[in-house]
DNA sequence: CTGAAAGCGCTTACAG
DNA sequence: CTGAAAGCGCTTACAG
């Protein structure tokens, strides 16, 4: 590969006018300009980035840290940050924590060293602190759809609310033994839908069951292992409401496994709507998070960040929770 | 942040020691090692990474084409190129490519200024002559999943055989009538499991019906649709080979539309055994591509051609493929 | 075993 | 508008 004094010898010029033409920013003549891109063309030189960005320039790219790459909300999320990423000239690097936090530190060690710009996490949970160094060191970062127990730049949904809409629709549709299947309580995030389906109950005039509620639950494998559970009791419920879609499939799975159907015998209600949701028989009702457009926001603001160019109060986008109505929930 | 020099301030030594020390080639006086060793913790010292790439170093990253970061099969394949990746100290950049060659060639021609040691490639299709330039020049890279036209290292399924498996099985459950949606003809490995489906039946004294074969499905929701024409057949088949989960899954969603069910009256098979195939409900029957393991395997051999450590004759590895037998096939 | 020097490929004041 | 020089933060022959 050619370096810039090649093109500079090709061209008859010195490497300070190659750079100038490169960055276009400091006016050349526009002959030597002629020449100089003639010879860029004809070596097919590409600028050492490497080189670039020790001179003090940005890398332009973007660590993304997911806790689990299997977990089928994060590809909606991947594309919308990839998209905008692309759009203002940034490449996007994929790291899969695997929910350990000795990864992801090992991760972030590594890529602090000028090979990142910046940070997006959908990894918090409650109680982990290397995070806060960031903070601490003004190193540009943003929280992804779970978000951290201190005030840092967060793009999340109105878990709560998002919440409430699904058992206040389920109650809505004369259901009175709502179930409920949630994830692991030091997530935030489960924390708040919990709290929601709690509240849309009391509202109701539903007293809380503790048989009726299993926490705890990752995927739709477990979810399958809590229905099971949950058709053991004495008195079945007649919904359930998984925090998550995986769970509810499970959850259908079943149900269906036990000779009953849904949502003939039991209804189930999902959250996230995820691209699963569409793919199960009944078609999954829902709490609908948008994902792409939530990789999107955070993607621009992190970059906005990078660049300088906000003002520096960390600060939360909420986005609002919609309910989606399919077919499990009758 | 503290550089070289502050470390060796601080030990009372010359910035050669230090680099001595970190690299740990050269032999170091004990104590001194012990005073640089010091001052590097003291002050959190962490070497940038652009000078060292600069000097020559490797960047040890690895970049990941991907053709559509929502198909759900790609989850799996991250996992296992990103564990062994960091097995041997290698990070991963994935790159989304929408199918999109003028994407793939930005990314490319980022990439390849010392940002990325070499590619994995899921993004093959017939007559794209930008990625045979890498061959020409050196450039380490290998193709996962999807080959290439040309002889170039590579990891993929043995699709022919699995198609056979597939077509096998479904006439020996006493199936004549066998449909088949099949992916995009411009990805080789449709054409490979076209020919196995093909040559399954002919073997087994089957004609071949065109009616029942429909090419360029590309996920569940066209494959909805074709699972709809092909049940307003004047006379419909008894089964279904879909060459991918998601449009086995879509063909299931339109049966069950239409009243029928599955496997009762018609049979459907999948392809991949990817996360969905064990979402749904019945539990998808299906061929399986070990996608963890062709992933690793990959980024393994990737990773040897990048240290030199290979032969230098191009590879194919073709794992084989597996029937997995669950429940929508009677 | 150790230090001073050169250089990786750029960019950017500085001087003209 | 343009070139020569210095320097980004490292590593590595070279000399001792």
């Amino acid at each position: 590969m050619s370096d810039i004094r090649d093109v500079a010898k090709l061209a008859g010029v010195s490497p300070s006018t190659v750079s100038r033409v490169l960055n276009g920013k400091i006016p050349v003549n526009p002959d030597t300009k002629e020449k100089v891109l003639a010879a860029i063309k004809e070596l097919n030189y590409q600028p050492n980035a490497m080189a670039q960005v020790l001179k003090g320039g940005r890398i332009n790219t973007i660590g993304l840290f997911l806790p689990n790459v299997r977990n089928l909300v994060f590809p909606a999320v991947i594309q919308g940050i990839e998209d905008t990423a692309k759009k203002h000239g940034y490449i996007v690097v994929v790291c899969n924590t695997d929910e350990d936090v000795e990864k992801e530190k090992f991760y972030i060690e590594n890529l602090r060293r000028r090979l990142v710009d910046g940070f997006i996490f959908c990894t918090a949970r409650a109680g982990t602190k290397h995070l806060l160094e960031l903070q601490d060191e003004g190193f540009p970062h943003i929280y992804l759809i779970r978000k951290s127990e201190q005030l840092a730049d967060a793009v999340i949904l109105d878990n709560y609310a998002g919440a409430c809409l699904a058992t206040e629709y389920l109650v809505g549709q004369g259901h009175r033994r709502i179930a409920l299947i949630n994830g692991p309580r030091d997530v935030l995030l489960f924390q708040d839908r919990f709290a929601g389906y709690k509240d849309a109950l009391a509202k109701a005039g539903i007293a809380l069951d503790e048989n009726l509620i299993i926490h705890d639950i990752h995927s739709w494998d477990d979810g399958y292992q809590a229905m099971v559970k949950l058709l053991a009791l004495p008195e079945k419920p007649d919904a359930v409401f998984a925090t998550s879609d995986p769970k509810a499939i499970g959850a259908i799975q079943a149900i269906v496994d036990a000779g009953l159907a849904v949502p003939q015998d039991i209804s189930v209600m999902g959250f996230d709507d995820s691209d699963p949701a569409r793919m199960t028989v009944p078609l999954l009702t829902t709490v609908a998070q948008p994902f792409y457009e939530m990789g999107a926001k955070a993607c621009e603001r992190l970059i906005k960040n990078i660049e300088g160019k906000r003002n520096m109060k960390p600060k939360i986008d909420v986005f609002p929770a919609e309910l989606v109505i399919r077919k499990s929930v009758k």
